[in-house]
RNA sequence: GCGCCCGUAGCUCAGCUGGAUAGAGCACCAGACUUCGAAUCUGGGGGUCGGAGGUUCAACUCCUUCCGGGCGCACCA
């Protein structure tokens, strides 16, 4: 039940009415027509636009066609229509309307917000799609935790969903974890290999591999070519790296319900196929690209390459889908994955990148409406870095010799709710501080805690009135009977308001795939629950539980209820956990 | 040099796809515990929204151009 949504369409209604009576011309479009909160409250409870931007082509002054307007909405839920500044109009709405939107809230329970928008449509979000060469870090984390939210919005917002995962288990990177790993098996095996050279991947994590290896095979690959054990290395350094990262994301909680390898692309002649069917098209050359602009590089040398004509879906030059040695480029084998997804009915593809990645998206996009045929579209979501930081201090993320800080330690030691809050308090587009000291504070100064207690609060409430009243029925089908017009004063009717306001910000965060939303409104939800919990401290009239009225605590249950299920609603879509204490 | 992202209170950041007098938190100052959990709350000061133009009834939001920061820039993934 969204309240604007319903607004929306009745506006539309009346402005159709007025079509239809002479007063506007025909055939207008209303699609820039929206109800939106007032910034400022005093301004009533929705506010439209639609006078000031179907004016001109009313030709008439906003704030005269405004006044048309008016008259038109008013019904047995409005209590006032107001023209107001350059033309906006002015809802203030009957309170009923709040109550009814809280007795919504109580019967839907987990799906009061939930829309039908999505209308079934396939999304595909592809998040996370680490490299399979060791466990993850925050910075891996954070687009986990990005796409996993968006995914759920979506989800809630009516879409069908599907999380996908690309494994990158073709090319030179597991080549290298392979001949890493088998360091570790001759290791094991007894033998001093010193250091790792260059270019390998020197963490111990690849110990207990090559150890395996060695327990497998003996010394039968310690002496023998590359050629024979490179294979075998590989594919157990892969699924090994996999269980890992599988393993730090379930610690997560994320899940994903597609794993689709790269390789297997090739092996199925994928990539050989879209290449073939992209030439057919004309899209597929052999030619020269001019050198880089500006900086000069050295090793650059001129070549001819088989080239995607990525400029013409508006990328800045054509991009090489072969190597010069006429092996295939990792952006090949994308085309194909992306044909892939194409193929499996996703006319909607969501990438969550990091930043490092943003150079990338332009020819990406361009791949999809190529392989589509201007069917699907891909939107990239860029996720900016994650810098750590222990009571103010930076802590040391140096990438050598694996000495990094992984996703792993960090929920191990904040736990996978301050890790998945704190990610999703920033827009993905902004760099993110994380301090591992003030995450676990049980302090009003972390926000992870501040709402987790005002859920626990509502639990805490509700325990002591059934304490307090035997009687008082506190489930859902009791309480939405119960008289909602004893909630008279402002801090529970604005608490009301802000229930009302939840379908439409899971919703617009949704359509605009920024989970920070969600967040940003958690905060602000469990504020004022905050502030009207202590208000009773002042006024003991206006504590949840009343002993001399059973009506009134009835009521003021409802409201506490309605936080309640809204705050876990949200905390679930952002998948933070809602404790019922916090001892 | 080119492309993308960012620049909002002393600090960290929101700003609802162009709306009304730009908002939170931290920090600072002043207050509230015979309590449904003070692990919280109430009030206060604090701004040329990086600069300058432009589009429009309306610009933090869109366009152009500078300044400052981040990322990327053939044959890596």
């Amino acid at each position: 039940m969204n309240i604007f949504n319903e607004f929306e369409r009745r506006i539309a209604a009346a402005l159709s009415g007025m079509a239809a009576d002479g007063e506007l011309p025909q055939g207008l479009d209303f699609s820039r027509v929206v109800c939106e909160p007032p910034r400022d409250r005093s301004h009533g409870d929705i506010s439209t636009n639609a006078a000031m931007v179907l004016a001109k082509e009313a030709k008439m002054p906003p704030r005269a066609l405004a006044e048309r307007i008016a008259p038109r909405l008013h019904s047995k839920s409005v209590a006032k229509v107001e023209v107001a500044g350059p033309g906006f109009i002015n809802l203030t709405l009957e309170p009923i309307v709040f109550e009814e939107v809280l007795r919504t809230s109580l019967a839907e329970g987990p799906r009061f917000g939930a829309s039908t928008i999505g209308a079934g449509v396939k999304v595909n979000v592809e998040f996370v799609s680490a490299n399979p060469t060791g466990p993850m870090h925050v910075g891996h984390g954070r687009g986990a935790v990005v796409g996993d939210a968006i995914a759920s919005l979506l989800d809630f917002a009516g879409y069908a969903v599907t999380r996908e995962y690309y494994i990158n288990d073709a090319g030179a990177q597991v080549d290298a974890l392979a001949r890493s790993v088998h360091f570790r098996y001759r290791e094991a095996l007894g033998e001093a290999i010193g250091e790792i050279p260059a270019g390998l991947y020197p963490g111990d994590y690849l110990k207990p591999i090559g150890e395996k290896l060695a327990q497998m095979h003996g010394t039968h690959f310690a002496k023998a070519p590359e050629t024979q054990w490179l294979p075998v290395f590989r594919e157990a350094a892969i699924d090994a790296m996999m269980e890992l990262i599988r393993a730090d994301l379930g610690a997560l909680g994320i899940r994903h319900d597609v794993f689709f390898s790269e390789r297997s692309l090739s092996a199925e002649g994928k990539v050989e196929a879209v290449i073939a069917d992209l030439k057919a098209r004309g899209l597929v050359y052999h030619g020269r690209l001019p050198p880089p602009k500006g900086q000069v590089d050295p090793d650059w040398e001129d070549r001819e390459q088989t080239l995607f004509r990525s400029t013409a879906f508006g990328d800045d030059v054509d991009r090489p889908l072969r190597k010069s040695d006429g092996s295939l480029t990792y952006f090949a084998s994308d085309i194909a994955y992306h044909a892939t997804k194409f193929e499996r009915g996703f006319k909607q593809m969501i990438d969550v990148l990091g930043a490092d990645h943003g150079g990338y998206v332009k020819r990406m996009q361009a791949a999809v409406r190529a392989v589509s045929a201007g069917a699907a579209t891909l939107d990239a979501r860029l996720c900016q870095l994650v810098r750590l930081f222990r009571h103010g201090e930076p802590v040391k993320m140096s990438k050598r010799a694996g000495d990094f800080v992984t996703l792993r330690e960090v929920v191990d030691e904040v736990g996978a709710d301050a890790v998945r809050f704190m990610m999703l308090m920033r827009k993905n587009d902004a760099p993110l501080d994380f301090d591992l000291a003030k995450v676990i504070e049980q302090s009003k100064d972390n926000p992870v805690f501040y709402v987790q207690y005002a859920h626990a609060r509502c639990e805490s409430v509700r325990r002591q009135a059934r304490e307090v009243s035997t009687e008082l029925d506190l489930g859902s089908a009791a309480l939405v009977q119960a008289d909602l017009g004893l909630l008279t004063d402002p801090s529970e009717r604005s608490i009301l308001k802000l229930i009302a306001h939840y379908p439409r910000v899971v919703e617009q965060a949704a359509q605009a795939r920024e989970p920070h939303r969600t967040t940003f409104y958690l905060y602000e939800l469990a504020s004022e629950f905050h502030a009207l919990w202590n208000k009773g401290k002042d006024l003991p009239d206006l504590r949840f539980v009343n002993q001399n009225s059973t009506s009134l605590t009835a009521a003021r249950l409802a409201l506490v209820t309605g936080v309640r299920n809204v705050l876990a609603s949200g905390l679930t879509l952002i998948g933070v956990s809602a404790p019922e204490e916090m001892r």
